[in-house]
DNA sequence: CCCCAGTCCTGCGGGC
DNA sequence: TGCCCGCAGGACTGGG
């Protein structure tokens, strides 16, 4: 499931395709049902090919590769998407290539098992109008501690779950949300409302230290091996979650506790309860 | 505003 | 051994 760390990776690897010319755009036959697709095939070709790729940049978990004419491809993974350089994990599964020329002449590849994901060519204002910051919080890493309390404080609602509302801030996704809060010494199901200042620090600082050590290991490959990065290569993250799908294991960090696991708005989570409490201890306490 | 359940989708693993 | 069902969850939608 790509979140911030898994599409900063993708971006990373792609970023050779700036300054080369989208050639070809292709649907491979080899997928039961194509990728959705907006605008239309036919329209994504006229307003693509022959245009250059000016940047690729990373817009929460999604990949955006802008075009000279200020149009932006929008890649969205969701569960199970890849977007890649090199060949993909099976045939049977790519749903876009676009091919290209000059440096190195690589195609990018969008390749989904599930067919979550989606592919968007957006004009500037339509991007503003589905992207803008209406629609999405600002990045997880660039967020101050401050802006985060100020989002987020004075919601009832788990912090947990509020972690991952996108529009709160943008990254962060059921499995980070997880690492974050035990990283941060806070149960998952306390409430935004009820939370100290010093909690919100340390959830502020567990989320860039986390997600950046995940960035550097190149993001999460979990059991299924769906996640890899674009030269079809798999992260190495999974070796050092501390909770996440973990139920039933000691706790490295206190070495007592035994992580539980729990659902919260029909999403697993995972914790330890005594390095997290519900009560308001703080880290080490 | 917030919450919940349902929707999309495929592969996998548990249970019988 | 084989089949069915539930589960995985990001983003979105409709109803409360």
């Amino acid at each position: 499931m790509p979140e911030l760390p898994e599409v900063e990776t993708m971006c990373r690897g792609i970023r050779p395709i700036v300054g080369s010319r989208v050639m070809q755009v292709v649907r491979p036959r080899s997928t039961k049902r194509p990728i959705a697709f907006s605008p239309g095939l036919p329209t994504f070709r006229r307003r693509t090919v022959g245009c250059s790729v000016a940047a690729v940049e990373r817009l929460g978990k999604r990949v955006v590769v802008r075009l000279d004419t200020q149009d932006a491809i929008v890649l969205e993974p969701r569960m199970t998407g890849l977007v890649l350089l090199a060949d993909p994990p099976t045939q049977e599964h790519l749903r876009l290539v676009i091919r290209l020329a000059g440096r190195g002449q690589r195609d990018l590849m969008f390749w989904d098992r599930r067919g979550l994901g989606t592919v968007r060519l957006l004009r500037p204002q339509q991007f503003d109008e589905q992207l803008g910051s209406g629609k999405l919080g600002p990045d997880a890493l660039s967020l101050s501690c401050e802006a985060l309390r100020a989002r987020l404080c004075a919601s009832r609602r788990e912090i947990k779950v509020a972690l991952l509302d996108q529009r709160a801030l943008a990254g962060v996704g059921n499995l980070y949300a997880s690492e974050i809060l035990h990283t941060a010494g806070v149960h998952p199901a306390r409430r935004c409302s009820g939370l100290s200042r010093e909690q919100w620090q340390q959830i502020h600082t567990a989320m860039l230290e986390i997600l950046q050590q995940a960035i550097r290991y190149e993001g999460s490959t979990l059991g299924d091996g769906t996640y890899r990065n674009a030269l079809n290569r798999r992260g190495s993250y999974q070796n050092h979650h501390r909770v996440y799908a973990r139920a039933g294991q000691p706790c490295g960090q206190c070495g007592v506790g035994t992580i539980e696991r729990t659902v919260q708005a029909q999403r697993a989570t995972f914790f330890c309860p005594r390095c997290q409490p519900r009560g308001r201890r703080t880290r080490h306490a």
